[in-house]
DNA sequence: GTAAGATGGTCAACGTGGTTGACGAAATAG
DNA sequence: CTATTTCGTCAACCACGTTGACCATCTTAC
């Protein structure tokens, strides 16, 4: 059945994408695992990133995920396990609670931050600067805006 | 805190290239439910890759996709019970189950294929032909060779 | 030819990351 | 003061992965 052979020229590019990225989320967190932060997984960041320097609730984090905020509620109880997440009450509003990055979790993602701009600069050694702006120029103009939501079944689960 | 900013040159590069291939897969699984295949997901493409035409066993579908057996042999069952596959007994070995890719399922892998040469051409009229070979070449340089290992905890489950 | 070992499939228990529905407590609107 | 909305959580469930244990079968060695 040629019609699915994986080397047909469709099939490479999605390939590729996904190459790409799971090369750079694998390199990231090989290097955090020797840095302190072996329990990081690659969806931590994500959630890390999304609660931010000030804080968020279950709620608000659940819709800028694009998930449920049952589901928010249940990974923040992990990140909070693992001790990069804190819970505080929120003396204006006995309902909420606040969700905070820890110290811990702070340090996670400046680490984070340093390691994939060594590894932009590997592609750029590798590739050349202009290659690798090219690239990212063309994935702004062909990537649409949807890409963070986590709630497509099949892929986080369902 | 400056030091995470999305905005950190770092960051873009696997932001881009995941959001480059959730593009193209959400726009494929789109078109895909469009045409028959709703039930579709995501993972399915891979795992019906991985059997391919001449079938396989639960055991040797793991080794390809870098899961285990049982785990190779539940994802099995459920592309059994949406009809995109099927298990038959070899009479050659007792304790092998063949798993084959039945009519439905390749099928959904044609359709694959052909909508993902058509978003190729897409990206091509839109950037040049160019210009997307030259992203292919420069993924195909600095994409790691295992990509298609499904196992990090994290990424899906685990 | 039989005993020993390797292999294939499945069951069970569990972990992670999702879903929906229900519900109490607290804030807000009328 | 009552009605409604909002926040968080509980419970049940699903998809996808893990390890460990186990039986049946095929293969190998003696």
């Amino acid at each position: 059945m040629a019609t699915s052979d994986p080397a047909r020229p469709g099939f490479q590019l999605p390939l590729l994408l996904l190459a790409g990225f799971r090369t750079l989320i694998d390199d990231l967190h090989a290097e955090l695992a020797r840095q302190g932060h072996p329990e990081l997984r690659p969806l931590h960041g994500f959630v890390l990133q999304a609660v931010g320097v000030h804080g968020t609730t279950a709620t608000e984090l659940g819709q800028r995920l694009g998930i449920s905020k049952q589901a928010a509620g249940k990974t923040v109880d992990r990140l909070v396990a693992v001790g990069y997440l804190e819970r505080v009450y929120d003396p204006s509003d006995a309902r909420r609670r606040l969700v905070r990055v820890t110290e811990h979790g702070a340090d996670g993602l400046r680490r984070s931050a340093e390691t994939f701009d060594r590894l932009r600069e590997q592609w750029a050694e590798a590739l050349g600067e202009e290659r690798v702006a090219a690239l990212e120029d063309d994935l702004r103009t062909m990537a649409s805006a949807n890409w963070f939501r986590l709630d497509v079944p099949g892929w986080f689960g369902g």
